[in-house]
DNA sequence: ATGAATTGCAACCGATTTGGTAGGGATTTA
DNA sequence: TAAATCCCTACCAAATCGGTTGCAATTCAT
């Protein structure tokens, strides 16, 4: 039960995002100074995140990375649900496998459901002005 | 962020044993054929229950595990930590690691606690009594 | 047009973790 | 004292993680 490298990067380029938002796009170059990590690692990751929509990339001269919405409008399950494989913590819990290894099964949905609970209840706007 | 399988062996194998609380110890031969896993290997697990005083093992003829306390002291964090390593999701949040990935670190403890909360809002005796 | 800046994408790779297996030792009690 | 039972260590294959490499595609300033 661990966090991935790739959320924490993700998060952390997000937060960098949000602070750009309306302003300019951030390439992968700064991103890679600022979160301190593998500019080519990061480009992986900023390609998940613009795959579900959270994100847009511009390429050529002044493009980058930019929010695709207003930082209020992402939560940051969308985010980390986005590079931890939706957050399906055992397959008991996901949508299409009904596991019958009950009562464990509705323990392992409780804390699923807890979990995304607490990550749905924060958001980037929040993240940058320090209220979370 | 997956549950291993430990945890899910070790959580159905303390669900039998809250069954039998106060009865008989169950041997691990019996919890292997109820659990569905390799006797080895659910050894392991029981011993790292046992270090953590969740459980006891007697030894000899007609020995087997049994809870160390009423299961209704026992709660699901209990458990899940012991087989989890502290569910610690990621350094930022560990005691002793002053991590100043902030603000990423604030969002990540509030994850961490919120999980707890959950874990720890459930016990064995609830889980038995189909409450949870 | 063209070239520099930028992201997109696929293949690969070493280290670590996971999920076990194997085999024998120690302990208890009928 | 023998059978049943838990304790411990070492080992192993496969998957996952964290990252690198190299090149292709796109965009824009000039």
């Amino acid at each position: 039960m661990k966090l991935s490298s790739k959320t924490h990067y993700g998060l952390m380029a997000c937060h960098i995002l949000a602070k750009n938002y309306g302003v300019a796009p951030v390439s992968a170059t700064e991103l890679e100074k600022a979160v301190n990590v593998s500019g080519k690692y990061l480009e992986k990751i900023m390609r998940m995140l613009s795959a579900r929509d959270i994100i847009t990339a511009t390429r050529g001269i002044n493009g980058g990375y930019s929010l695709k919405k207003q930082p209020k409008d992402i939560t940051i399950g969308d985010i980390v649900r986005t590079l931890e494989d939706d957050m399906e913590i055992i397959q008991c819990v996901s949508k299409d496998s009904p596991c019958k290894c009950c009562p464990s099964a509705r323990v392992f949905k409780k804390l699923y459901n807890g979990i995304n609970e607490v990550l749905d209840g924060m958001n980037l706007q929040q993240m940058i002005d320090g209220e979370v």
